[in-house]
Order: structure tokens, then C-alpha cells, then sequence
RNA sequence: CGCGGAGUGGAGCAGCCUGGUAGCUCGUCGGGCUCAUAACCCGAAGGUCGUAGGUUCAAAUCCUGCCUCCGCAA
């Protein structure tokens, strides 16, 4: 079971694998885009490139997917992203259980976003944890952990992509754990368990009235999706890349442009200062600063101001 | 019919309202200055103004159809 791009790097993981995948569950396709084109999943895409079966349920709850439980009766499930809870009767059907990759070390950053948190908090290094899904949302007991290190210039892609592939590999490691019964089992410690709740509008609301480091966090972890955004005369504009320029002279007027030049826009934190290197003005295509620069868009003493919307 | 923006030399834009000589910041090419340069100076090439019609003496500009691209929202 799985929705996005992470979840397809597990699943092509388990066929290179040899695993005997009977099933491939994926959220419903939901229409996308501007002409609310029906867009299939990453999983699923990849499932019918392989001709493995699909299913789509709306919910995992209902006699309607009991029925088709019973019917796939599979000996263990993995879920990777899918996007639903799965109830008890289904957590507890396959014989080897419900397994999960989940994009943090757990018990941190439990929850819909960790891989984008970690980055926002400035994290050093995160991971991967393979768990024994329970009830509770990434509360499991854990099978197995790898060690992701974030480098100072990931973004939520670059490292998104180093994730997908250490937790693909893990999880065919722990499965042959499984099988040959050397798995052990770990207990969550609750009290150092962390919410990465998911990303909403709010999260990508930036404030240069703050320190270099965070706003610079902030703008990666939200790389190249959802993207932070300003305001800039009145339009919002999102940024895509910035670099850190310094991160100790105060200033100010944070948001105000320094200087427009060599194809960067640095613009003033309250500590420290950031440079824009990449961005998407509202109702135009993602473009480079010196573009932006080019187009007259922008000078030195302009603001970058919250925007409130 | 979800809301909106845009198609103008290689890039990003202005010009359109108030029709009449193709503009700006870059890039490219050539030359100059300099110990040197991403800096500065001089010069050059490069545009069927998305497309098809219409109005007009005259259309990038006004009117109509079509194509394409993009942002937001989901």
C-alpha cells in the first residue's frame, strides 16, 4: 500500500527483490491540475507497468474491503505513504502484520511530514525506521533503522530521493529478516516521540524576521514543493533557492533587497542575510533571480514583506 | 464551464488603454581599456510581435475564432 513517489521506490525495490507482491493498494486518482485531469499515483503507475493488480478503495473500512482482504489473504502488508489509517481488523489480518516505512528515526517526527520538518528544524542527519504498525499513528514497534545524514544544501527533493532509496533498500533487508525470524523488535520511547504534523498553507508563509538559518531551512524544506512565499509589490512570490550569505550582522528592516546582483537577490534577516538564487513570481514559470533581475521585477531597497492572505 | 496571468530577437520584460520608426536589462559576436576580470567603454548581428481572419490609408496595439504555456485553488 502506497501513494507517492517514496511509496514507488519501495515497490520497485520488493519486485527487484524477487518478493511475490499478489497486490498493489494506492489512494483513489483524484483529479488534478487545471483541467482536473485524473492523474494515477506513482504507485500505481509503476503497478501497471509491472501488471500487477490495482485497487483503489475509498476506504479500508466496510465489508466491502473485508471482503477483499479475505480474498487477496495476504501474508504480510507494507505500507509506505499510502495516506490512510488502516484499521485494526486489516493491522491485524496478514500473518507477519502491517509494516511500514516511515521517513524519520523514530519516535521522532511521527506523522505526515517528517522528511520536510527535519529539514525545517535543521537537522543534521534523520532516517528511516522500518515498524510494526499498531493503532496509533507511527507508534509501532521498530524492526529497523538507517541513518540518513542532511547535508547543508539538501532540499526537500534531494534528500526526499536519498530517503526513498535508503528505506526502499532497508525494507528488503528487514523482510529477509522476518522471513528467517531474526528480526527483533523494538518498543517506541513515547516520551521522546515528535509530531511532523503535515505542511499547510501557513507553514509556507515566510518572515525574513528571523535568523539566516531558520529562513534558509524553511525555504529548503519546502523545496521544490510546496515552496515558501512572500510578498513582493503586491504579488506573491515563491522562493525556490537561496544560499546563506551571512548569519550574524543585524538588521533592521528584515526584507528589505541589499543588492541585486551577480544573479542574486540578498535580501536582509533580522540576523543574517540570505541570497535568492531561484524563484516563481506569482502567474509566471519558476526563473532564475538574474531573470527576475532582468525583467526589471526587482532593486535594491525593495521589500519582501509576510504575505497575508 | 473553478479563479487568474501570459505568448514581442537566445533569456526575462516594456510598449497595447489613447493604432503611425521595435524599446529596456542581460546574453551572444567583434573591437577597446586593463597586470587581470564575472568590471568598464565602443560597435554588430539577431524579431513572420503565438496563429487565422476582420476593421483601417495604416495593426504588436482595436474586434472575433483557434492553438500553446503558466500561476492559484482542489
Amino acid at each position: 500500500m502506497g501513494t507517492p513517489d517514496f511509496a514507488r521506490s519501495s515497490l520497485e525495490a520488493l519486485l527487484d527483490a524477487g518478493a511475490d507482491v499478489i497486490g498493489v493498494l494506492t489512494q483513489p486518482d483524484k483529479p488534478k491540475g487545471r483541467k482536473m485531469q485524473l492523474i494515477p499515483s506513482p504507485v500505481k503507475a509503476c503497478a501497471i507497468e509491472h501488471n500487477l493488480p490495482v485497487y483503489q478503495p475509498k476506504t479500508l473500512r466496510g465489508e466491502e474491503f473485508a471482503a477483499l482482504l479475505a480474498q487477496l489473504a495476504p501474508d504480510m502488508i507494507v505500507v509506505v505513504a499510502y495516506g490512510k489509517i488502516l484499521p485494526e481488523n486489516v493491522l491485524n489480518f496478514p500473518k507477519y502484520g502491517c509494516i511500514n516505512v516511515h521517513g524519520s528515526l523514530l519516535p521522532k517526527y511521527r506523522g505526515a511530514a517528517p522528511i520536510q520538518r527535519a529539514i525545517i528544524d535543521g537537522e543534521r542527519e534523520t532516517g528511516v525506521t522500518i515498524q510494526c504498525m499498531d493503532v496509533g499513528i507511527d507508534t509501532g514497534d521498530m524492526l529497523a533503522k538507517v541513518v540518513v545524514p542532511i547535508d547543508l544544501t539538501d532540499d526537500f527533493e534531494t534528500l526526499h530521493d536519498k530517503m526513498a532509496d535508503a528505506g526502499a533498500k532497508l525494507l528488503v533487508e528487514t523482510i529477509e529478516k522476518i522471513e528467517d525470524g531474526t528480526a527483533v523488535r523494538e518498543k517506541q520511547d513515547d516520551l521522546k516521540s515528535t509530531y511532523a504534523a503535515k505542511i499547510e498553507n501557513p507553514d509556507c508563509i515566510l518572515s525574513f524576521d528571523g535568523e539566516a538559518m531558520n529562513i534558509y531551512n524553511r525555504i529548503r524544506g519546502l523545496s521544490p514543493f510546496p515552496l515558501c512565499v512572500v510578498e513582493h509589490k503586491d504579488r506573491a512570490l515563491k522562493i525556490i533557492r537561496a544560499e546563506l550569505v551571512d548569519t550574524v550582522n543585524e538588521h533592521k528592516n528584515p526584507g528589505e533587497v541589499i543588492k541585486c546582483a551577480n544573479g542574486r537577490i540578498e535580501v536582509a534577516c533580522r540576523v543574517g542575510s540570505i541570497a535568492i538564487t531561484h524563484l516563481l513570481p506569482e502567474g509566471k514559470s519558476r526563473m532564475t533571480a538574474a531573470d527576475y533581475i532582468n525583467g526589471r521585477k526587482i532593486a535594491a531597497g525593495d521589500f519582501l514583506r509576510v504575505l497575508d492572505r
